[in-house]
RNA sequence: GCGGGUGUAGCUCAAUGGUAGAGCCAUAGCCUUCCAAGCUAAAGACGAGGGUUCGAUUCCCUUCACCCGCUCCA
């Protein structure tokens, strides 16, 4: 399948439509159309039903540890400013970057290191190229082709034993040679890019009063973990879920929905025992894994990828993502639907301490050029005491982090389908249908009267009236109804329920299948029990 | 943010420095007894802004969006 198809399907049949799309659309942002809104929701429903609603804590769930508890919160796109500090997410999403406007790259400015190098009587700094797996090298490979210098030359390389990063030259980089450039001098100055959308609290607020809308919802439930621990009686090992928008200024939006600017998400921040996190941890990694599965993605396209150790959070002790092979991505390339992060205590004791950084594999808080703490924390203990142990530790933390509108394009992907059914006179015409699991299926049935006479239309009202009470559904009476099967195919209603001269009869409707294109006849009356059963199914 | 490409109706495609045309889809009606049939009617577009021109969808500039590659991706 193509992403263009799909893409096109989206936009005929009111999935998703581009934001502000009459003044031109702008860039990295979605709107979702009437069906659309119902997948959505239906994922984001399914979710919660799945992991907070109907988990029972009583029993333990096959694969886990131990028994847990389940709850869940909304918490406020705006926080105060220093949840952000204090989470890393101001340091972090701070980035200055260097044009090259020779070789047109781009480079994050403290990524970039490089060496003095005099020769000729010229005196020049030369950069390695950030990706380089040997920065000495590299810089002197770079500096001998400079300098115009064979092999037997290389001793008229003067070098200044340090490495140095780029940010020591504050800026002057008239004698710098870029990474991949020729002439000397072609870097810009560094400039910010903010990943996160900076707003103002407060009709009279200046920059002091400067917030951020959420790059995440993680930190509003770590900053309510004392709320919940005090206002009910949940005891560790519990989870935490919330979903809700969360903001990124990516610099640049691609592919969709998939990377947007505003987005959604769905997380569970699941707190523990230190000494159990690890099987906390497994534990989630394949239940996450397995809903995706049991929602009707294929296993071959699904992958589950352990990060490697230099990829890893400088809090986590192991991340896995849940991955889905998208059509718009090349052959063997996989797109994260899910992150599963074990972040120890970092954020708990980050709120709580200030903020913390990985010095030789402990967490300590970071301090500024004066000792003092970089971003003071709250303050506020967020330990736990275990009565039973008469223990008093700080939770470590399970984050399964996934992406509502990455799952939901996952699960259009997934569905779209073509085959070719026979027409009226026996010949194969081209179907397109979307193979929803029915739980996420926007439509779940669509009622007809086989013809517009002979009482028909009333006793498909009749039906349509007791279906409606329980679930989406569509009556069509237009057209022919082979034409109005495939409008419901197109947009992945699982069932279709005719009302013919049997009906009439009988008492019994068709229904008909949307994959298999069987039909089968049920008594008007256990309709809505026969189609319940088989969306729960 | 850089380079290349593309923007005409919901979709596919025309034509034109002087009233923008068709097919499909969708809409309403007729007809129709199970998988996009037929007939009738009505509806629908030059991505946006500016310039040149008596007149611009067409020529020029800017901008926006989308696609591909690079960059970025907590």
């Amino acid at each position: 399948m193509e992403m263009k198809e799909l893409v096109a399907l989206c936009k005929k049949r009111g999935f998703l439509f581009q934001s502000s799309e009459i003044y031109g659309g702008l860039n990295g942002f979605w709107d979702y159309g009437p069906l659309g809104v119902e997948l959505k929701r239906n994922v984001k429903n399914a979710w919660w039903e799945d992991m907070v609603s109907t988990h029972n804590e009583q029993i333990q769930t096959p694969g886990a540890p131990a028994t847990y508890e389940m709850t869940g919160l909304d918490c406020t796109i705006i926080m105060h400013p220093q949840v952000w500090k204090c989470s890393g997410h101001y340091d972090l999403f701070h980035d200055f970057m260097v044009d090259c406007t020779e070789s047109k790259r781009r480079y994050r400015y403290d990524q970039l290191r490089g060496r003095w190098v005099e020769a000729k009587g010229q005196r020049v700094f030369i950069l390695g190229d950030p990706a380089c797996e040997n920065w000495d090298e590299t810089i002197q490979a770079r500096a001998m082709k400079f300098f115009n210098l064979r092999g037997k030359d290389a001793d008229q390389l003067k070098f200044d034993a340090e490495l140095l990063s780029l940010e020591t030259l504050k800026g002057e980089f008239s004698q710098v040679l870029a990474p991949e450039a020729k002439n000397l001098g072609s870097l810009t100055a560094p400039r910010e890019f903010n990943l996160m959308f900076k707003t103002i609290v407060g009709a009279l607020g200046s920059e002091e009063d400067a917030t951020f809308l959420r790059p995440e919802t993680a930190q509003g439930i770590f900053v309510n973990f004392r709320n919940v621990l005090d206002s009910t009686r949940i005891r560790i090992p519990f989870g935490i879920a919330q979903q809700g928008k969360s903001f990124r200024n990516e610099i640049t939006p691609r592919n969709f929905t998939f990377r947007s600017r505003e987005f959604e998400q769905m997380e569970i921040e699941f707190f523990c025992h230190p000494e159990s996190s690890r099987a906390w941890y497994e534990f989630w990694r394949n239940y996450r894994f397995a809903w995706y599965e049991k929602m009707g993605l294929a296993s071959d396209k699904l992958r589950l990828r352990e990060h490697d150790q230099d990829e890893l959070s400088h809090y986590s002790v192991g991340t896995a993502d849940i991955e889905y092979a998208f059509p718009f991505l090349p052959e063997g390339e996989y797109g994260e639907l899910e992150g599963i992060a074990h972040r120890g205590d970092f954020d708990l004791r980050s709120h709580t301490e200030g903020k913390l950084v990985n010095r030789d594999g402990k967490l300590e808080v970071e301090l500024n050029e004066n000792g003092k703490p970089k971003h003071r924390g709250s303050g506020k203990d967020l330990s736990y005491f275990d009565d039973q142990t008469r223990e008093r530790f700080v939770p470590h933390v399970v984050e399964p982090s996934a992406g509502a509108d990455r799952a939901t394009l996952a699960f259009l992907c997934e569905a779209y389908h073509e085959d070719e059914v026979p027409d009226e006179n026996g010949e194969l015409t081209k179907r397109v249908s979307l193979r929803f699991h029915p739980r996420l299926a926007p439509i779940k049935a669509a009622v007809f009267p086989l013809v517009k006479k002979d009482g028909m239309p009333e006793i498909a009202c009749e039906i349509y009236g007791e279906l409606k009470k329980h679930m989406a559904v569509f009556y069509d009476e237009k057209g022919a109804i082979g034409r109005r099967y495939r409008r419901q195919d197109e947009i992945g209603t699982p069932f279709c329920i005719t009302v013919d001269s049997q009906t009439l009869a009988d008492g019994t409707v068709t229904v008909r299948d949307r994959d298999s294109l069987e039909q089968w006849r049920v008594k008007k009356e256990d309709v809505v029990a026969e189609i319940r059963a088989r969306i729960e199914k």
